[in-house]
Order: C-alpha cells, then structure tokens, then sequence
DNA sequence: CAAAATTGTTAGTTTACGCTAATTTTTGCA
DNA sequence: TGCAAAAATTAGCGTAAACTAACAATTTTG
C-alpha cells in the first residue's frame, strides 16, 4: 500500500494550496491539477484511507503530520530539482515540468547527493 | 502511438544484449529484464509493430535504423546520467536505477544543460 | 525416434489511474 | 423555505502494463 505516484500528486497539490490558504476542499484540487471531479474523489479518498489527510465534515482538507512530512519532502525535492535546471539554463516552464516527473522516481541517496552538489555549486 | 515507458526498456534492453551477441530473442529480453514471456510477448509485438525492431523467422530480434537511433539516444541518457550520480558519490546500483527512472521522464533540453554541465564539471 | 526441454503465444486477471455520465448531497440565496 | 448551483460521489469505461495458466511449436537429446 506504498503511495503511488498519482497520490504524490495529489498530496504536493494539497500542501501547495494550503500555503496560500487553509480552506481547500477536493474540488480547489482538481482545478490546481487540471484533473476532473471523479478522479480528485479517488485521489483525495485514498490519501484520507493512507491517513495523509483529513477532510471535515464540510469537505475541507487537512494534512495529518504523516502527511504534512510526505508533502514537505516532495515540495522540497519540487524547488530543489527546478531551481537546479533553471540554474542550468533550463526554461521555467520545462524545468518544472522535469522536477515533477522526476521527484516522485529519484531515490532518496541520489537525491540528497544531487542536492549537496547543487548547494555547494550555487556558492 | 508515441514510445511509452515499457515500450523504453525493451528497446534499451534489445540494445544492450545486442552490444554483447547478435542472436538474441525474446526469452533473452525477460531475463534481462526478469519480465515473463508473455509480458516480453506483447512488448516485442508492440516494437516490432511501431518498426523499431525486426523479428525474424528463427525469433532473432535486430533493430531497424529508427530502432537503433532510439536506443543510442536511450541509452547515452541511460550512461550520462548514471556515471554523474556516481560522481557525485551515489552507489553504483542506485545510480542505475534512478538513470533507469529519470531517463525515461527527463526533457531533451534539461538533459542537455544536465549533461553539458556534467561535461564541464568533470574537467 | 520419442520424450523432454525451450520458446513463444493466447486468454484472461490485476492494478493504477485517467475519463464521462449520472446521481447524490450540500449550500446559498430570492 | 424551496430551488438552483456547486461539490462530491458512484458506476462504469479505456489504456498501459505487469501477471498466471495453459497450450503450441520447436529443438534437443537419451
């Protein structure tokens, strides 16, 4: 019952929308993802099934710190990777969309020692 | 009908076992990859219906031209990227596995930038 | 040469995850 | 308060790609 990489998804959208504000409910997700209702209700049940997340009774979502800690080291991975491609000359656009893919398939060793060499670089 | 990800690592397979004997076929696919015949089945189809490789009568595999230029590209991802976590201090296995992963998701313009940046870096 | 092993294929299952269509539930307002 | 809009869910479809089981067509070999 690992999360898959849809639930990755799901979960980083979740954290993104929460920063900017602290009512977000499935439909709010849907939108940021460009995915349809039906397929945010799975998504959003499956993380509420995995204990990532909490909706209330109103339809409003929460990260349960299982979440939240799941959510903080994608988001990291997210800003690491891209900053690291547009540090390399990579347009915005594309960079994001790489750093997306590639977070959700990069071992945590490989990412720690990518992200070492970048810091050390930028200085 | 673009290449999927699985549709990648028969090609890349096909090409590594051909850099070492030119009589491969499927079963020898499935073991390199420990994929079942019938899994091999239908992905060898698949790459010899989008003309990426040719099957012989005797069950020979060979690419054809456009198969070929695939996998060299497929490939050159697949040895950049894993020899640059392993300079940057990953483990051989986990440098291949992620090269595995992040080849298949990464844009033509951020492997370019990561690779000449890789290039220079090595000097 | 017949039995056994190897190779390949067919048929059907499973899991993941998107979708549409239709239905329910909730909410907000005239 | 009652109805329309918004939000969520259910049911079911489609695709990708792995799997097992069973069978067919070769080859190899005792």
């Amino acid at each position: 019952m690992a999360m898959h990489e849809s639930g990755q998804m799901y979960l980083e959208a979740i954290y993104v929308l929460l920063q900017k504000s602290d009512k977000i409910r499935a439909i709010d997700v849907g939108a940021y993802l460009g995915y349809t209702k039906p397929s945010v209700s799975r998504g959003v049940g499956l993380l509420k099934k995995s204990e990532h997340i909490v909706v209330d009774p109103d339809g409003y979502i929460t990260l349960t710190q299982k979440g939240e800690a799941l959510a903080e080291q994608l988001y990291e991975r997210h800003t690491v990777l891209s900053n690291m491609l547009i540090a390399l000359g990579v347009d915005e656009e594309t960079a994001t969309e790489d750093a997306c893919r590639i977070e959700h398939v990069i071992s945590e060793k490989s990412f720690a020692a990518v992200k070492e060499h970048y810091l050390n670089y930028k200085k």
